[in-house]
DNA sequence: CTTATCAAATTGTTCAACAATCCTTACATT
DNA sequence: AATGTAAGGATTGTTGAACAATTTGATAAG
């Protein structure tokens, strides 16, 4: 400690000219970790034990708390610690209340930039591609660049940052299921919906595209309540 | 300071038992002097004064600075300091590209809450009858407030909070305008849509809240580009 | 079995020190 | 005079230690 810059002996996890803070280098870590489920929900995150893994001191690490706090990915209880956010039902059906919002006025509009349509395209075969090879952890990122691509047509930087975090929050339900039956359903209709953007007919895009956050939205509901039950 | 529960000489500045962490409160007091008009927008906040105005630590008034800066209210900038953040023309147009989604899909929806309805026709009234009597800055006060019931007629928590923070943010316009001329053109309007609510005629509703939007950011977009001119 | 009390563990907050970075001023060069 | 460079002073970034406040779990009393 006290060397910020390197690690242990070349251990590369630092980049030697920190150019971000120390506190957001720390909170990255920990938001891999969580996203990528080596964190569960419901697990608590102790000060001591972190502060002498990540080499930071227990403000630096508290700072870093205080950035995924507000991301929504970790919570913070008063005098009780920091624990990794628990999606009741209630917040699933939050966030898709959201997401149709969002994604919903984003097929609505006319206008559809080329680039996000090749984007799109290639969000698609990328999805294709990793679920023939059976890798469906990479098909569920696919997916969720999808529908990040979506959400930009509406060329808000600030609806960008919502659905991303949106997004992020829903890769903690994520971890409950099975990635395949998870997204197995969608694979087909993510290329249907692009082809009726492509084609300008956006009425039946916006029909299409609310029954599959309906449909997605009962699935995860379901492994939500499920994963309570315990 | 070490005195956390009485300020000053029973300054009454904090409450005895400080029920939310420190953090929290600093961050109160900030926040109510920028949404106030205390501290304008590019004003810097340095550690240095504020720790000793407020008798709080460096960390504790960097934590609450950390709040604010994730409401958007200040900007940080790595090793420069803490700003009161400074709206850009192409901040304002994004704030309202937001609000154009969530009231719209507030107005399209076909239930309506007969508790928000009252809440609206009091915001109203409140409005008018502050405008009557001159206060013009409360006049914007219960416009904020009829805006913030709009939105939460998607009964979405998340997009409540989201529209509490953009509504926070176009406070720091608000500034640079005259209230009267800001608000005096949308008192009527706001009336004129209540009843369309209240009747049911939402076509006609989203269509007039639309152009209300698009002349409010009008109006402020001249106002900031105005500001930014110095 | 319930309630009360105490002790250990953890978090909340502060402080002082030092490192890193930015900004200004002064100086030198062209 | 304009440009580039080099201290230095000021401010922020980070740390570690200390103590206060709170929760938690165990133990003892009713």
């Amino acid at each position: 400690m006290s060397e910020p810059g390197s690690s242990d002996a070349y251990g590369e996890t630092r980049p030697f000219r920190v150019r971000s803070s120390t506190a957001e280098w720390a909170a990255a870590i920990l938001r891999q970790r969580v996203t990528q489920g080596g964190l569960l929900p419901g697990s608590r995150l102790v000060e001591e034990e972190l502060t002498a893994e990540l080499e930071v001191s227990r403000n630096t690490l508290r700072e870093a708390f205080r950035l995924l706090g507000h991301e929504r990915l970790l919570e913070h209880k008063l005098n009780r610690g920091v624990y990794v956010r628990v999606l009741s039902p209630a917040d699933v059906a939050d966030i898709y209340q959201a997401r149709r919002m969002i994604e919903g006025a984003a097929v609505r509009r006319p206008d559809k930039d080329p680039i996000s349509l090749t984007a799109l395209r290639d969000a698609v075969s990328d999805a294709e591609r990793a679920a023939a090879e059976g890798r469906w952890l990479d098909v569920g990122t696919a997916d969720l660049r999808y529908h990040q691509i979506i959400a930009s047509l509406n060329g808000s930087r600030r609806l960008n940052a919502m659905m991303a975090q949106l997004l992020a929050e829903l890769r903690l339900v994520f971890h409950a299921m099975d990635p395949r039956t998870l997204h197995a359903p969608f694979l087909p209709r993510n290329r249907e919906l692009l082809a009726l953007l492509e084609s300008g007919r956006n009425p039946e895009a916006e029909v299409l595209l609310a029954t599959y956050l309906d449909e997605a939205e009962r699935l995860l509901l379901a492994a939500c309540t499920q994963a309570r039950t315990y």
